[in-house]
RNA sequence: GGUCCGGUAGUUCAGUUGGUUAGAAUGCCAGCCUGUCACGCUGGAGGUCGCGGGUUCGAGUCCCGUCCGGAUCGCCA
């Protein structure tokens, strides 16, 4: 008995071996006494050929093959003859003569088609994942995921970093965001959470001593889905002792570079570009900028804070501001309904009032609101905004944030719709100098921007209760076309600062020390300056293998309501089980 | 929690102003076919129009509710 040989191997130099092959039937063509079958393993696709001249009996069995029947085959390989090679399959010089075939199994009808190239709805696929995971565009995107994995360890084992795993059932953390939580049988009317990420553990790891770990990381986050948001998702999460913000940055630059290296092969320049939070924020109405096109946001409040136009004139007034995108050339492609509706609605998201708007013709201003503009604003306007013949300007006046939400997010999508994105760039940068606290209006209170953890950098430190608002982080985000893969920071290890931090935020020292007591009691035993950084690594996958949403890159992953339509999970529990846990469910009538 | 889009043969979709027996492609089944590779040809089967209610002489189509999927705002590193 010959061994098993990959399908999609098989060259010109197997030709005239003898040889088995175990695999599926992905398409099956019979022209009577001749019958072809695409026989799909892991490694691809070879075409074998059942012929009465080989075996009468092997055609018999082929006649009753149907799609995704398992089988196995022992035949020859053959070369083909030059009119029948088949250019579109790697395997397409040969093909195997069957003299043998068993059935291995059989397969019912599928509810879709494998080699269909029409797409099938989400919830068919998700409902037989394992049926949808046989299609040769998924097998690719989990080869490109175990790769990068693969990538990733490889990098940092290089560079003495330690692979080590920290709990999943852990304690339940109020601040962030919101926690799954595990019963305690045991500890009845107590609860497990899981983690949202191994943040505290790292750090406590750091205090341990091991200066250098890194774990693919599960981390849960009961928070409402989107495309690029699961509950249940995977980081790459590293955190280092004596290391600088530099340090970190530069070795996450490096890891990039590996990975796009190796699974890729597209060499990528380090440094990244760096921004200033503010700076990513004014240019491009982000904190995640897309560079992979300009039309960045152009600030005019100084030009129009005395205009006749309130609109604008009465937006500065209030502490707002005045912003516009000048979209080159493209005035003709939008009608004053494509504008007034469309896009004033899709800003409208945003929380922005209105979407006003100039088209430049003849060196002038044109459209509803030009004559709002004197002669020198018109010039001012004109100068700054470098508009020529054929602009379409689409301002936004209102507060500043929600200038930059709507700004931003219409840049991307005229980028997208107008179809100025380079799709074969792969732009990162950092994005630093974040603002450590952000005020909560709801809580009437300073919450952490990243997390309680985060260190503010050196010189902002003695303004942290004098003007909270003001301190940056010593943190880093780190951008790839408009995603944030991932952050970090360097933490707080002086518990004096710790201390403070919580005082900042409005904990009293009762409840510090009853949620992250452990940590606090840890910074007084020599701990050392640390800090690190975790990154998305679904959301890596999804920009290297082409997706645009998470989902394709998790193996079985939840719909938009957080459901698995393969398990059916979440599901009811018995009686027994609520019993032996002590909890009962009530009855939510609103 | 809000907004928007969708749900019709196994699958992907079409279905006009509310009107007779709900169509197409593909898949499936059967027959024919020795060089196909999206094989071809002939024939056939296949429908709870998501579910519930309402309007109407009559509902896939209009209205209300509800469930499911997706996008997105809020939320969330």
């Amino acid at each position: 008995m010959n061994e098993r040989k990959n399908a999609g191997t098989l060259r010109l130099e197997h030709v005239d071996e003898t040889v088995t092959l175990k695999g599926w039937v992905h398409r099956r063509r019979d022209l009577g006494e001749l019958i072809f079958i695409d026989l799909r393993d892991h490694s691809g696709i070879v075409q074998i050929v059942f012929n009465p001249d080989y075996s009468k009996e092997a055609l018999q069995i082929a006649e009753t093959l149907r799609s995704e029947f398992v089988i196995e085959v022992h035949g020859k390989v053959i070369k083909r003859d030059e009119s029948t090679v088949n250019p579109n399959l790697q395997t397409g010089e040969v093909e195997v003569t069957v003299s043998e075939v068993t059935i291995l199994n059989k397969s019912k009808n599928l509810p879709f088609l494998i080699h269909e190239a029409q797409d099938v709805s989400e919830d068919l696929r998700l409902k037989y994942r394992y049926i949808d995971l046989r299609r040769e565009d998924m097998q690719r995107t989990f080869k490109i995921r175990h790769q990068i994995t693969q990538s990733v360890r490889n990098f940092l084992n290089e560079n003495e970093f330690l692979e080590m795993e920290t709990p999943i059932l852990t304690k339940s953390t109020p601040e962030g965001a919101r926690d799954y939580l595990v019963p305690s049988r045991v500890h009845q009317g107590e609860f497990y959470a899981l983690p949202q990420s191994p943040q505290l553990f790292k750090q406590l790891l750091m205090m341990s001593g091991f200066e250098k770990y890194y774990q693919i990381a599960r981390c849960f986050r009961d928070e409402d889905l989107r495309a690029d948001r699961q509950p249940e998702f995977t980081q790459i999460d590293i955190e280092t002792a004596f290391l600088t913000s530099e340090d970190v940055i530069k070795l996450v630059e490096q890891m990039m570079q590996r990975i796009m290296k190796d699974v890729l092969d597209i060499e990528i320049k380090t440094p990244f570009i760096r921004l200033s939070y503010n700076e990513a924020m004014n240019r491009f109405g982000s904190d995640k900028p897309d560079t992979r096109f300009g039309m960045e946001l152009i600030h005019v409040s100084d030009i129009v804070e005395n205009m006749e136009f309130k609109v604008f004139s009465g937006a500065v007034k209030n502490g707002g501001k005045v912003a516009l995108l000048n979209v080159k050339g493209k005035a003709d492609q939008f009608t004053r309904k494509d504008i007034d509706a469309g896009l004033t609605e899709y800003v409208a998201t945003y929380g922005a009032k209105g979407l006003a708007w100039i088209k430049i013709a003849e060196g002038d201003l044109t459209g509803p609101i030009a004559k709002f503009f004197s002669e020198e604003e018109r010039a001012q306007l004109i100068e700054r905004s470098e508009a020529e013949d054929g602009d379409l300007l689409l301002f936004v006046a209102d507060k500043s944030k929600v200038v930059f939400d709507s700004l931003g997010a219409l840049r991307l999508k005229l980028g997208k719709d107008l179809g100025l994105i380079d799709e074969s760039l792969y732009n990162f940068l950092w994005v630093v100098d974040w603002p450590l606290l952000e005020y909560d209006e709801e809580a009437k209170r300073y919450t952490a921007a990243h997390h309680p953890f985060t260190s503010p950098i050196v010189e902002d430190v003695e303004k942290l209760k004098s003007d909270p608002a003001s301190v940056r982080a010593n943190a880093y985000d780190i951008v790839l076309n408009g995603y944030e893969l991932g952050g970090g920071s360097i933490r707080i290890n002086q518990s004096e600062l710790q201390d403070t931090m919580f005082e900042v935020l409005g904990f009293t020292k009762e409840s510090a020390r009853e949620q992250f007591g452990f940590l606090l009691d840890a910074l007084e035993y020599g701990a050392p300056p640390h800090g690190g950084v975790a990154l998305g690594l679904d959301r890596i996958v999804m920009l290297l293998a082409g997706k645009s949403n998470i989902r394709d890159t998790i193996l079985f992953p939840k719909t938009a309501s957080a459901s698995d339509l393969l398990t059916d999970a979440p599901s009811e529990v018995s009686e027994a089980q609520l019993e032996e846990l002590n909890i009962e469910l009530v009855n939510d009538e609103e």
